[in-house]
DNA sequence: ACTTGCCTTCCATCCACCGGAAGGTTGGTC
DNA sequence: GACCAACCTTCCGGTGGATGGAAGGCAAGT
């Protein structure tokens, strides 16, 4: 249990993530709990890996070559490829920020998304992760997925804002309203003025392997045109995980 | 110059690139030149703290955790955010494969690319480089780059199709072309049946900083309409960098 | 039964990491 | 200009943890 030293270099890497892009020597030092020598030598190296590069301002930033290594992980890279058509589509046809989502822990993890100028403002980002019960992607992974996840998160619904669902059996209602209908929706539950829909991806096995959502500003006239265009990008996206063998 | 211990996890890290996404353990520590017992232990270290996973049939990749840092690294962040919205337009305009791009050394860096199902197949990924003489793109950031790169390339002009420029004094010939006219053409010199446009993309300072391009499947009767709407999409990021201050 | 190529564990040696301390630099305040 | 605070950088001796050869286990192929 004790910190080996490329643990140490590992810690100092993980004194990054979305509110610290960019640290200062001594603030990586401090946040990964090292002696500032410590940090200075290990940062020097990764810094010379080209793990970490140097801004003029002197602090330090995750560096092109991570940025290279990171794009080799195969987080869902088939699903990505054979999808990234289908969003653009889906982008085309509604000008709606489109999102690509899959299930890790009991959480939503964002691993595309697309959006114009026009699109309504929302908090995703790729690589980013949201609560599942106040999200369409998050209600479809969670009407499709293992049972011990529901469980776990209907313990578990923390507010966001003023309409997010809070009370289990509501949530659980809606769940099996997702199972009968096969998409979700949400109506400014994790942002206001920010509704969506959602259906299930499924892959080669019939098995749900994502799901494929879209943010409007306001669903009531749209829903029918807007499920329909995501059930044919779900569907299209299928037949090309199908088709296409992804060693 | 001795490998310090950190040094040798980041050499293990590196031994994965495009065409070696998956390696067990033992192509690890080869490709990495180190003794296997030593690879197996700081592949274990790299596997606790997730910057590796490891697949059913045993092989390591590259993990979650370092996928999620890389999407933290800057690599033109600001540029990737303020274009993503006209990169869709474009796309949206023109249904072909859309790409952004800037000079990393003497190669293009494409930090950005649309394709739907109907575009022109292409080489280029994201984070893939190539050469810079036989790209769109590549010949814009050449014109407005450095003259010591440009130097350099042209002392360097591999073939890579029947089309591609390999003559010095054409390529120059073509670079005068492009700072004249404001954009620059391929017709299959990085790939047959790929013909692009590409234009300058400016920042704040009127510095060129990036390139945007198209490829279709031919330009003759398109031109004019691509260039135009390529400049529109180069305005807006232009717009959009200065307007917004990224820190 | 033998070979080849993986992965994993062990442990005594030894050297490379550790980090306190000292010195340098920048920038702010009186 | 003198002082202070908060950074960053370099140095170096002692020591504790990384090292990697060796041995053993497992699976597949001959």
């Amino acid at each position: 249990m004790s910190a080996s030293v490329t643990s140490r270099a590992l810690d100092l890497l993980g004194a990054f993530d979305t509110d610290h892009r960019a640290l200062t020597l001594s603030a990586l030092a401090r946040r990964s709990s090292l002696p500032l020598a410590t940090a200075h030598r290990l940062v020097g190296e990764l810094h010379r890996w080209g793990a970490l590069a140097r801004l003029d301002s002197g602090e330090y930033v995750i560096g092109r070559r991570l940025w290279d290594l990171g794009l080799l992980a195969p987080v869902q890279a088939g699903l990505r490829q054979a999808a990234s058509p289908f969003l653009h589509d889906l982008y085309g046809a509604t000008l709606a920020t489109v999102h690509l989502a899959v299930r890790d822990g009991t959480e939503v993890l964002y691993i595309d998304r697309l959006s114009g100028h026009d699109s309504v403002p929302v908090v995703s980002k790729i690589g980013s992760r949201l609560p599942m019960h106040a999200t369409g992607v998050g209600k479809v992974l969670l009407a499709y997925g293992p049972e011990e996840v529901l469980t776990e998160v209907l313990g578990n619904l923390t507010r966001v804002t003023a309409y997010t669902i809070t009370q289990p059996a509501r949530l659980l209602d809606q769940i099996r309203r997702v199972r009968a209908d096969g998409y979700a929706t949400t109506g400014e539950e994790m942002s206001l003025g920010a509704c969506s829909v959602a259906v299930p991806v499924r892959g080669a096995d019939r098995e749900v392997v994502a799901a494929l959502g879209i943010v409007v500003p306001d669903l009531r006239r749209e829903r029918a045109r807007l499920v329909s265009a995501l059930q044919v990008a779900a569907q299209g996206i299928t037949r090309t995980l199908t088709s296409v063998e992804w060693k």
